[in-house]
DNA sequence: GTCTATACTGAGATAGAC
DNA sequence: GTCTATCTCAGTATAGAC
């Protein structure tokens, strides 16, 4: 019966969501739960790795949406490549719509970008997604050197996870409780600019 | 005599920039730096209190060296404002020349920020250099918002934080082992252009 | 004012009975 | 599959020596 693994999964959701991963201990989702300590290494083996299940469950959320997106893009494009705008936005609305269906996912993605655990999950569950974006990044900038191109791919997910810090860095911006699509959309016309910004001429070596 | 506290300190600096914040436990740093336990308590307070002197001591480094380079570029424009590009190089040209002069220094400020630290560190001991730039960006750009200023100098440090991460996202990037000059080069002709974007219209409500 | 020795609480992990 | 008991290690707190 997979009943103790969903009410595991469920609660660490919620708690994780609610107090951050490292303030949120496996006895205090067990309690919630009503299951053995135990079972927790038994059915993930770790805490760590409870939570690689917990954010895959959410990842599936915008993941598939992202791609979907995209492939639509580029379709409808033909065989010239799909806009810098157009692939931020396949990018980033699917975002903004699960922020409205399922405001959990939000709330934990916000906890996990402020604690710094964005960077290995996004290795774990992330990481093939992005590699399509990379690609079409590159068929959008077809002067800018690849390795530049994953560069400003890097820059983007810093940005994208400082956007989704909460609180976030200055007590001006908290207190207008800017909402996530409205930070989004600041966020897109930055890194349309910033993508579109010319090569950065390096030094021969 | 301070020698005890010294000895924590250097320690600490040495095997956090070596381990990692959360890796570093107080018993090792102790062992390792020849003192008792408690000490750290009674010099600190706790293990985060001691995050915030080893991370003062080498903000000290870099902050009032930004703020004299703007001091300067603004003595230089007069009573023009500074333009983007050169507020822009009075923050990082610091980090650049603080990187070659003391390298632990970098290897600190990396892990700090590879484990999602540098927020709660940034309100501490960053925030009053921040606010001065936010001002010159203000200044450079009288079109755009004050609200948008402030979520622009947050994406730029979002994007900064994820460029000082060791190790970078994608594996094609670590393998050229990019020196941190370069990537803050990259780092900046991406942030002229996004700050220099237009502003994002935002609906009204 | 400084530092040592020791104890306390709570964390994640694990072995083995059922 | 599940649960009890236990282990190790963390950060923290305190009493008291110098």
């Amino acid at each position: 019966m997979t009943d103790t693994k969903d009410k595991i999964l469920d609660t660490a959701e919620r708690l994780i969501g609610e107090q951050g991963y490292a303030a949120t201990s496996l006895r205090h989702i067990i309690a919630e739960a009503g299951v053995n300590l135990a079972a927790v290494h038994y059915h993930f083996g770790s805490k760590e790795e409870l939570l690689d299940e917990v954010v895959m469950r959410k990842a599936a959320l915008v993941n598939p949406v992202r791609l979907a997106r995209l492939d639509r893009a580029e379709a409808l494009a033909g065989n010239k490549p799909v806009a810098v705008s157009a692939v931020l936005d396949a990018f980033f609305a699917p975002m903004v719509e699960a922020a409205c269906a399922h405001p959990e996912f939000v709330r934990l993605m916000g906890r996990i970008h402020s604690e710094g655990l964005m960077p290995a999950i996004a290795k774990k569950h992330f990481y093939s997604t992005i590699d399509r974006f990379v690609k079409a990044f590159g068929r959008a900038l077809p002067d800018l050197p690849e390795s530049e191109i994953l560069w400003r791919v890097h820059f983007m997910l810093g940005a994208m996870a400082y956007t989704m810090l909460a609180p976030p860095l200055f007590p001006q911006i908290a207190e207008r409780e800017t909402d996530l699509e409205q930070r989004l959309k600041l966020l897109v016309s930055f890194l349309v600019a910033g993508f579109c910004a010319p090569p950065s001429q390096r030094e021969e070596k």
